[in-house]
DNA sequence: AAGATTCTCCTTGGATCCATTCGTAAGAAG
DNA sequence: CTTCTTACGAATGGATCCAAGGAGAATCTT
């Protein structure tokens, strides 16, 4: 249950239907939600560790400022590093991937992106990418992964190019399915940006 | 206060005084600090997300196996990179650096690597490493590195040779207060391993 | 005697309540 | 009129209470 606030929070947060600097109540989102503020505070905590969210003690939470330009390139790197890393260990244990999961997500990206729906493509975006992690290794790779793309997803560039951005994530996932190692790893690469 | 105890328990992890496998009960812990079981709670859930405990619904958490050897050279690299960004960065906001804060630091590593306190060896590297981070950018940088360098320090590889591990430190502080980025840099780069 | 089923207890997850603290606004004094 | 002080309010942080779920042990049946 608590996952499910702390997914529906970073989702509103990702997609921008909660601007930076906003004020986070939590009784609001408890409100909202329908329970009570103990899994909202758990949510919000959990958010503030991947540093989505900013707490000043006693004084209530807020949606945290755009990362500075100047580390972008060290954020770009590192999930580059990841990521690609995760690819080469995904292909040592290929026969135990499910590829019908990673296709149904594509298939759900095109959907968002055809109805330009920010929330779902930040969340499917995020959700193909996180299918590589969990493939190559499980809940090791994914605490280390995730407070460095969510704060990349933070300022989501591709507000424009939605079905340019789908067609790299399907030939990625083709490249997966084919076994093309070489060819994978490149379009991953070149989508990390 | 929940920042006190998130500490303690992190410290207690990785200086295996809570070896691995250990099951850990909030009441239990709540009893020992002598506060409630909310702010434990809170704890024991930010350290699950760093990665340092696992939990089973409704089960119980217990201290995090140590991390799979082949992914330890993506965290090094990792932790590489983000160091060494910082360290550039730090640079560039010489004149604002606490020298004296960091020299402290370096002191109390040193009183404990005499002291063989495991305990204080593995806080005061860590409190060393931080420093760099905090120091080059407020807020950050450390969501990003604390999960990384966290799952670094489960196996803390230098259990014999604590005064080396000193000397090293010792040096990069050095360095940093020569101004000399060259030599930091390497230095920085040959202690992370 | 071995296995399965059920009962019980232990632990977490969620809800509610109270204290604490920070911010803000209003009022009074200079 | 401006500024400082104080008081009130709102939101978090901690403590306590209740429900739910799983694991283990004991017992019954085959």
């Amino acid at each position: 249950m608590r996952e499910q606030i702390t997914e529906r929070i970073r989702s509103e947060v990702l997609s921008q239907q909660l601007p930076v600097g906003t004020r986070v109540r939590e009784e609001a989102l408890a409100k909202q939600f329908g329970v009570s503020r103990a899994p909202v505070r758990d949510a919000l905590l959990q958010l503030t560790s991947e540093g989505l969210l900013v707490a000043k003690p006693n004084c209530g939470m807020s949606v945290a400022p755009l990362p500075d330009k100047a580390i972008q390139p060290l954020v770009v790197a590192l999930r580059k590093r990841i990521e690609s890393f995760s690819l080469a260990r995904l292909f040592g244990r290929f026969e135990s991937i499910d590829l019908e999961a990673h296709a149904e997500i594509v298939g759900r990206l095109k959907e968002a992106c055809q109805a330009a729906d920010l929330s779902q493509v930040v969340y499917y975006d995020m959700a193909f990418h996180r299918f590589i992690i969990d493939a190559a290794d499980d809940r090791q790779l994914v605490s280390m992964w995730l407070p460095i793309v969510s704060r990349m997803m933070l300022n989501y560039s591709r507000h424009q190019n939605w079905m340019e951005s789908y067609e790299e994530h399907a030939a990625i996932a083709e490249a997966i399915r084919a076994g093309d190692r070489q060819l994978s790893r490149r379009l991953l690469l070149e989508n990390i940006l």
